[in-house]
DNA sequence: GACCAGGCACATC
DNA sequence: GATGTGCATGGT
């Protein structure tokens, strides 16, 4: 019962956004490895930075697990540095390749076909990939059912009281996962409407203006 | 010039 | 287990 309701009030969200926003055709990358690059570049960074560094990655000729293993850390630390954190970045971009060719020989379709739980945890396991850029790679570069969350969706989830401030990843990722069916092109537009939203109206100091959630009212 | 962005790891209490 | 801090560029 609670649970219906729960699913109610998230497809209402989702249908305002969608129809507020249309469909986002996320992730704004070209394969798998620049989803996956542009997972772990954007952490905690305007995505408008993080196209400068793939930018120079791809004019570089070296968008590809094999020529990343190659390239000396001061290198690719240069060529990422629009997106800031460049350094610690360089060495996370790193910790991908070397477990991409200790596990799969670095071939992400390899990596594909292992099972969602056993590739979550090895994921995490690498140093660098916290939660959401795990997630955010098992969806958007694997197709994987996983809802990604963010500080957007905390964020406007927690103010439109859905669920606490102090709702945790997992807390929020589950209030997702168990009302909605799990369907990986539902989930990947929903992630971007959100984020659509909050770039606009939900900052940290929030603007809400003409928010297409104003005056929204749970189930 | 302050504030912020599609996080994460690590130190310290 | 909770809280604080470093990492850094570029746009508003």
């Amino acid at each position: 019962m609670a649970l219906r309701k729960q699913r109610k009030t998230l497809l209402d969200i989702y249908e305002r956004l969608y129809s507020h926003y249309g469909p986002q055709e996320w992730w704004p990358g070209r394969t798998r490895f620049e989803v996956i690059v542009g997972a772990i570049l954007t952490q905690n960074t305007a995505w408008t930075n993080v196209e400068k560094a793939i930018a120079n990655i791809r004019k570089a000729r070296l968008l590809s697990p094999a020529a990343l293993r190659k390239i000396p850390h001061k290198d690719l630390a240069r060529l990422i540095r629009p997106a800031g954190y460049y350094n610690i970045k360089a060495k996370r971009l790193k910790n991908f390749i070397r477990y991409l060719f200790s596990n799969y020989a670095g071939s992400l379709n390899r990596a594909s076909r292992r099972p969602t739980e056993d590739l979550r945890k090895e994921l995490l396991a690498v140093n660098g990939i916290g939660p959401e850029t795990c997630d955010s790679i098992l969806l958007y570069a694997f197709e994987k059912p996983v809802f990604v969350v963010d500080a957007y969706t905390k964020r406007i989830f927690s103010r439109h009281h859905l669920f606490g401030e102090k709702a945790d990843y997992h807390d929020a990722q589950t209030f997702f996962m168990d009302a909605l069916a799990h369907d990986p092109a539902m989930f990947n537009e929903y992630h971007a409407l959100i984020v659509a939203l909050g770039k606009e109206f939900c900052r940290k100091r929030p603007r809400c203006g003409a928010c297409p959630l104003k005056g929204f009212k749970s189930a």
